[in-house]
DNA sequence: AAGCGCCTCAACCGCATGGGA
DNA sequence: TTCCCATGCGGTTGAGGCGCT
């Protein structure tokens, strides 16, 4: 490994703008030779006209390899969905579940799709609500889970009942209980499950990295179950 | 065919964070 | 401890594609 002090890229000199085919093959070149660490390096040393974080992204969100450049799946979505509501706009959390999906890709799919989808149930859920007399809301206008509900904060598990095909409204009716079916008694147990703290997803976080994305924690391969998911997504090298 | 508006997504920007000197 | 720099992350932008009129 060359240890070289960078020195500060020119900015008026760098391009910017799209990518052309001869410099992505230059990057791939420099960093299969350099490693995809030390980006102001290899944008240097590679003689690219691009920044250090441009070469980064490039590379991170189009040239590096095992990257899927399809379709989002029904599955994929699925679990986007569950995570945002999980953890709001962790993109690059959200992504490390995905495997050869991009922070990215993740994000621009929320605001082109999914927050619509977000919103428009929202619209269902309050029309719902006012039909009963409750007012359930479930997304704020950022499309992240508002958890209230008649006014009072409440342990956030729509995600789950959603991800199930279970009506928020046969929660909202429940009272947050899941144990009155069979179904709900294995959600109940599924949700029980879910590291109780912060330390516990941390620890699973830390043992999924972006360069070893290949594996799910325990407590979300469980929902290939219980979505009844395809197994190919959760095998995937 | 041309013009327009909307949508998608690659790329940029700015801030936060972490590590090394 | 402080500073500096590289990297990571989330928000935003804008070019190009596509469909509609």
């Amino acid at each position: 490994m060359v240890h070289e002090k960078a020195e500060p890229m020119q900015e008026e000199s760098l391009h910017k703008g799209p990518w052309h085919e001869e410099e992505d093959e230059r990057l791939i070149t420099f960093v299969k030779l350099l490693g995809s660490r030390r980006w102001d390096y290899v944008a240097r040393v590679s003689g690219l006209k691009r920044s250090g974080k441009s070469c980064r992204l490039r590379w991170l969100n189009y040239l590096r390899p095992n990257l899927k450049h399809g379709h989002i799946s029904a599955d994929e979505e699925k679990i986007i969905l569950q995570l945002h509501k999980r953890w709001g706009n962790k993109w690059s959390m959200i992504a490390r579940r995905l495997p050869g999906r991009t922070d990215n890709e993740i994000k621009n799919y929320w605001r082109t799709y999914l927050r619509k989808k977000a919103l428009i149930q929202e619209q269902e859920n309050f029309q719902l609500g006012r039909d009963n007399g409750k007012q359930l809301s479930l997304f704020q206008e950022d499309g992240s889970s508002a958890q209230t509900y008649n006014g009072e904060s409440y342990k956030p598990c729509e995600d789950i009942l959603e991800a199930g095909n279970v009506s928020y409204d046969a929660v909202a009716l429940s009272d947050y209980t899941l144990t009155s079916s069979p179904y709900q008694t294995r959600l109940s147990d599924w949700i029980s499950e879910f590291p109780s703290d912060q330390s516990e997803i941390k620890s699973q976080e830390d043992s999924n990295s972006t360069d070893s994305c290949n594996c799910y924690p325990a407590w979300i391969s469980q929902e290939n179950d219980l979505w009844g998911c395809s197994g190919s997504l959760w095998n995937m090298d």
